[in-house]
DNA sequence: GTTAGCACTCTTCCTTGGTGAGTGCTAACA
DNA sequence: TGTTAGCACTCACCAAGGAAGAGTGCTAAC
């Protein structure tokens, strides 16, 4: 392929990602100067037709550039990855706002990257399988409640609302948090889960707080095991026109809320950046969509933002979205843990 | 009115919440047993237009009831409130999960009445402009960091990731954490927002924990003055045939990104159960919806859930789910607190 | 190797006529 | 007086038939 054909291949991809409309070989002449005519250009679509690099929906319209095209497309974008380095400035800005947890980080990353992108965002926390805990601690709330914070060696947190004695003050809370810290303080989830569940039918005083351990337990054990899954934007898909089905678009939105499947996907991801275009994305019912995942790093683990959609979508300015999102994501954490 | 017009009336509006189809005369008589001729039927329906009760898309349609025959429907139904008073299992079984804190219940209650109704939901908590602070507790965290946790007299639980310095081991937080409830509780948020900006630039060492209150005091004002909503399902309106076009959804979608609209539409609402037909709604972009709320009850103040959906929807049983979720949410908060 | 010209294809859009659901009116009937 | 049958009429819906336009492939000339 030579680097004529190599510049109009461009100028497709390029126009259709703008406009959704077949390209055709006047249309290349009009708005971008190549300098010969469209006769020219028709010879050399043919080729690429051939080559296997465009699609005709039908003989009169114009091409569309194929899954191939837009893996070429791509895996030249990653390969001159520092065209990606440069941080995209309005996700900087708009990501700076200040974050407290894990988990609202997360959320927050998502919705940063669906509002930037105006396509669905995805973000997967990594599984924490062999996660410990380090505080345990009653604060005391009105009328005879208390929260128990439980707090993780991963900068975790989890808290419910006890009903406790009303004798209990402030000091008799905290004296039961110390000797609980100590006692459970380095043992994995898991662990005091299963702890837990031996004493569950013991009765007593503490019964409530124990129980509320173990609760509080068992749901970061539940988190630990599984990677948890984000999910914003789902209705940006309605702003393509490869969605003006009502059908077309209940049936992305319902593929959407199966996260299992999408986390079955995504899961193994390992590389920095990985791109499914089309089928590649083993989601028939969306084979016209594509994903983009990147990694970020959570001290020894790494979870993956991702954005969906359409095949036809500005990979070069989504990329970069997303490495800017994902490197202030791993900074965060390593700045903060 | 005579009772067989009202019957006829109450046919149609029962069978186009069901199909969505304008009614004819010869449809009553094939699907509902009303022992006369189609042309009687036709004779009164020219009756009920004649009342305002129903419309006609065009001379050869069905009829479709009008705003007004809904409003009929409505305030009938509300009138004999004893057939609402009966607890919907199903919504009762489904909103049983436990929960922890205020936000956790509305969000819950949001999802749980969305999917129940397959409708958009809408769940208003009520502003506290008096809430007061009662406690504030450093929880140690690993690596030099600390969650600040802030409790009020109505539950409101909200929490920071602090970093601090090392030499503060769990007896010292405590410490601090004694000393700052003792001097802030029984204080308002707003009070305490106001005390904090003053000192904002006084520096030394305990600086990031005052920024901290600080700003979790301001976080919690904001709160207790503006009302919250949350919403859940809104792409369910894409189950509808009247929003079969994309263009209508997405400016339903639109309509439902401005919160603060809706909350003005809804805030002042003191009945315990509001009904808003159609133009009722003051929402041009959407006037062929409805909106119901119904109130629920959080210590002196209410809150309100509501679900928003076609003219043309299952009043009854959205009031049943509407009703038994406030209910159970109103018990939840008088048996916490 | 490039370009102009031309016949050809096929989608899109508009028009047109047929079909059927539903109505309103009138006249007959109980 | 209320109910019913009959009938003409209206109008949305749908399928079929062009006309227009965009785009192609091929051929022949430059």
């Amino acid at each position: 392929m030579d680097d004529r054909k190599r510049r109009i291949l461009d100028f497709i991809i390029q126009d259709y990602v703008a406009t959704a409309v077949p390209v055709g070989s006047r249309t290349i002449t009009r708005k971008y100067d190549i300098g010969v005519s469209p006769a020219t250009i028709r010879n050399e679509m043919s080729d690429l037709e051939a080559l296997g690099y465009l699609d005709q929906p039908h003989v009169s319209a114009g091409r569309v550039p194929s899954v191939k095209a837009y893996r070429l497309y791509v895996d030249d974008l990653i390969a001159r990855a520092d065209s990606l380095l440069a941080p995209d400035e309005e996700a900087w800005r708009y990501f700076a706002g200040r974050l407290t947890q894990l988990e609202d980080a997360a959320q927050c990353a998502a919705k940063a990257l669906s509002e930037l992108t105006r396509m669905t965002s995805v973000v997967m926390m990594p599984s924490q399988p062999d996660m410990r805990i380090t505080t345990l601690q009653l604060v005391p709330m009105p009328k005879g409640a208390a929260l128990l914070v439980m707090v993780t060696d991963s900068g975790l947190v989890r808290e419910t609302v006890l009903r406790v004695s009303d004798s209990l003050d402030a000091d008799a809370l905290y004296a039961i948090s110390r000797s609980m810290t100590e006692t459970l303080s380095g043992r994995s989830v898991l662990e005091v889960q299963h702890m837990l569940d031996a004493f569950a039918a013991r009765g007593g005083a503490q019964q409530r707080v124990l129980d509320g351990i173990r609760e509080l337990a068992s749901q970061m054990a539940r988190q630990a095991s599984e990677d948890t899954v984000f999910l914003e934007g789902t209705h940006n898909i309605l702003n393509f026109p490869e969605y003006a089905e009502v059908s077309k678009a209940r049936s992305f939105l319902s593929v959407m809320e199966d996260r299992k499947r999408l986390l079955g996907i995504i899961r193994g991801d390992q590389e920095l950046i990985t791109v499914r275009i089309g089928q590649e994305l083993t989601l028939p019912e969306i084979d016209d969509c594509s994903l983009i995942t990147v990694r970020f790093e959570l001290g020894a683990y790494h979870g993956l933002l991702g954005v969906i959609g359409p095949m036809r979508m500005p990979y070069r300015q989504t990329l970069r979205t997303l490495t800017t999102i994902s490197r202030s994501l791993t900074d965060m954490f390593a700045s903060e843990e």
